[in-house]
DNA sequence: AAACTGACTGTTA
DNA sequence: GTAACAGCCAGTT
């Protein structure tokens, strides 16, 4: 069968899903981990398309100011959801991506 | 098949 | 220091 085939959406829901609890990550990190440096901006357009009731961290993502990228109604929603997961905002609601910010496995 | 959209990012004004 | 523009790539219509 040849549904297996590497899909930037599977790519990128793989690597979500092995963000470290506790931790986050930008989509810049995360399209470099789905061998599309350059597609941060797809990795939004897959997340926005998640099915309903996804297992996936989406949460965990967040843009490269550490900070939602969601709109007011879905962004109090991920906070909540970080904050449950011992996620500190700071400020400007804005997340310590040098002391939360996962890198990846590699390098 | 072509055109538009977008949960981003980096650069320039 | 903040604001705006362009580039980027895959999904959706």
């Amino acid at each position: 069968m040849d549904e297996n085939r590497d899909t930037f959406p599977k790519r990128v829901i793989q690597v979500v899903a092995a963000i470290p609890e506790g931790k986050v990550a930008t989509y810049g990190t995360i399209a470099r981990l789905a061998s599309a440096p350059r597609a941060a901006r797809q990795v939004g357009g897959v997340l926005y398309r998640l099915p309903k009731g996804t297992k996936l961290p989406w949460h965990r993502v967040v843009n490269r100011l550490g900070k939602i990228s969601l709109t007011e109604s879905d962004y109090t929603g991920q906070k909540r959801r970080l904050l449950a997961e011992g996620i500190v905002f700071g400020k400007d609601d804005c997340i310590d991506l040098q002391q939360y910010g996962w890198q990846g496995e590699s390098f």
